[in-house]
RNA sequence: GGCCCGUUCGUCUAGGGGUCAGGACACGUCCCUUUCACGGAUGAAACACGGGUUCGAUUCCCGUACGGGCUACCA
């Protein structure tokens, strides 16, 4: 029978979490739900040293915002297999029992070296042209562990409580193969691969240890995370083997990576030039906050739509998909192996298709957010037909403000290049009298403007809507005119003629 | 350096032994609109290279190149 599925994100708190980890947690999310399971969140605090204030209530609020909540897990309540932070799950004593089983087993050892013997042995391999020394089936002959001390020593230093961790024993040129989910058999000799630690000195389990231990307590059917542990999937398939757990062994899934849009490598919050986090994330230890999606102006639906589709697409051409609608249609089979560059200005158009999606309605009152924070307070109705007007011009709610300054404020100058071109005394003449029957225009619709400059114009001959767009709003482009004057109104459309009538 | 993973328009991608190699973003042109945008139409734009296998390879295999990841008592 196969297995429910279980799958899980299991981030560390050692900063914000970023559009990477978002899309890792985003197919977790969609692949349990697309299989009726359980998704789950997990805390890998196991690096005390790396521990930043603020990540872990980061994490749990930036997947609330996205809306790929946990059903179990931290900061989503407790389910069956709580608890969910790995230092907790530390005092359970549950690492050092599996670290135990390995070393009754014979397939884990003890290592007493310190940092300075780590440290004085890998100039000895630099030393000797070895580029990246490691602690392996050759070098660990010559450290000092259980494998090479006399078992008196070994014990008496073990009694003494002397600092030591446990490593993995790996065994010398064996073959070492596993099935990727989306990359097929990856096969590795084990000379490969050095003895990792397990258990640290402090106690705490290393990442290796701490995530097999909590993916076979937790039932966790899949592994999936990011393509940077593919290198060190072997040593787990190892682990999971020693353990006598192999069977239970999760299936694994390697994601490709998101790649920075110029250049490459993976995206980096300092340089990039377009948000990297979900929400702005502040940093104890630096100075300026990063600024995140949904400070940009991003819809959530937005931004998981756009993660979606880096490395996954449902297999037609649609782009624009809910979360319900790409969980009923994700599957592994159709994500890619290739890294994918992130493109910002297509993030921006999955933005507007979003925007266009919205109710005027509730654009006009995002809208009217932004006004009030500018101290701009209009009525709703007004807020509600200046959206309808410029909605399709704006890719976010905010633009709706420079595509639309004039209509709240007069302008204060005029477009050069229309100015130049076709200002001058004959229009000021024209313009004066088409002033003189707005003023005398008693209904002030869209529609009566329009009807009454057709007539003006078989009186007046051709009048130049440019002219009298640049006129009230200053700019040569924007909505249809005669809509733009009916919103900003008859007295405020005078006004504004006949100030510019006189100083120009 | 070693190991692992990858490579279709500039970017995200579809496809997969015989296709005019399809779509989307961005870009160009035209239409619509007395403007801008939206919309519509259209254009330019790709199978990294070299060997196999095959009647036929972009597709399968092997190399090469290039890119990425890993190489901690970090995850």
């Amino acid at each position: 029978m196969e297995k429910r599925v279980r799958v899980r994100f299991a981030p560390s708190p050692t900063g914000g979490l970023h559009m990477g980890g978002v899309r890792t947690a985003l197919f977790n999310y969609l692949f349990a739900k697309r299989h009726g399971g359980d998704f789950i969140l997990r805390i890998e605090d196991t690096d005390q040293t790396r521990f930043v204030e603020g990540a872990e209530e980061y994490i749990v609020n930036a997947l609330k915002w996205c809306g790929i909540s946990p059903n179990e897990g931290v900061g989503f309540g407790d389910g069956p297999h709580k608890p969910y932070r790995q230092s907790e799950r530390k005092e359970l004593g549950i690492y050092k029992k599996y670290a135990d089983k390995l070393i009754a087993s014979g397939h884990a050892y003890y290592a007493f070296d310190s940092n300075e013997e780590l440290e004085e042995m890998r100039k000895r391999m630099e030393a000797a042209k070895v580029v990246a020394p490691q602690y392996n089936n050759v070098t660990r002959q010559n450290m000092r562990n259980s494998l090479t001390l006399p078992e008196d020593e070994v014990k008496r230093l073990l009694d003494a409580n002397t600092p030591h961790v446990i490593r993995l024993k790996v065994p010398r040129n064996e073959e070492i193969r596993f099935e990727d989910i989306i990359r097929g058999w990856v096969i590795v000799n084990s000379n490969q691969i050095d003895d990792k630690v397990l258990l640290k000195s402090d106690g705490m389990p290393t990442y290796h240890l701490a995530h097999i231990v909590d993916d076979i307590e937790m039932q966790i059917s899949h592994a999936v995370r990011g393509e940077e542990w593919l290198p060190s999937a072997p040593a787990h398939v190892l682990i999971y083997r020693y353990l006598g757990l192999e069977a239970e062994m999760p299936k694994l899934a390697h994601l490709p990576l998101i790649l920075n849009p110029d250049g490459n490598g993976k995206i980096s919050k300092r340089e990039a030039r377009f948000p990297v986090f979900p929400l702005s994330w502040k940093d104890p230890r630096e100075a300026e906050p990063f600024i995140g999606y949904k400070e940009s102006g991003y819809y959530p639906e937005a931004f998981v739509n756009i993660l979606a589709l880096l490395g996954w697409n449902p297999g037609d051409n649609k782009e624009i998909m809910s979360l319900t609608e790409m969980a009923s249609l994700f599957d592994f089979d159709r994500v890619n192996k290739a890294g994918a560059k992130f493109d910002p200005d297509k993030a921006k158009w999955f933005n507007q298709q979003y925007l266009r999606m919205q109710s005027d309605e509730s654009l006009a009152s995002e809208f009217k957010l932004v006004l009030e924070s500018k101290g701009i307070k209009r009525d709703n109705e007004f807020i509600l037909q200046f959206c309808k007007l410029v909605k399709e011009k704006v890719q976010f709610t905010k633009e709706f403000w420079n595509e639309g300054v004039y209509v709240f404020e007069a302008p204060v100058s005029f477009d050069e290049k229309v100015m130049t071109k076709k200002w001058n005394p004959t229009n000021k003449e024209l313009f004066t009298k088409v002033y003189q029957r707005f003023k005398n225009l008693d209904i002030w619709t869209a529609v009566v403007l329009h009807d009454d400059f057709t007539v003006a114009q078989t009186e007046l001959g051709k009048i130049d809507m440019q002219m009298l767009r640049v006129i009230i709003s200053g700019v040569a482009g924007g909505p249809q005119l005669f809509d733009l004057l009916a919103l900003i109104g008859k007295e405020e459309t005078i006004k504004r003629m006949d100030h510019f009538l006189q100083t120009h």
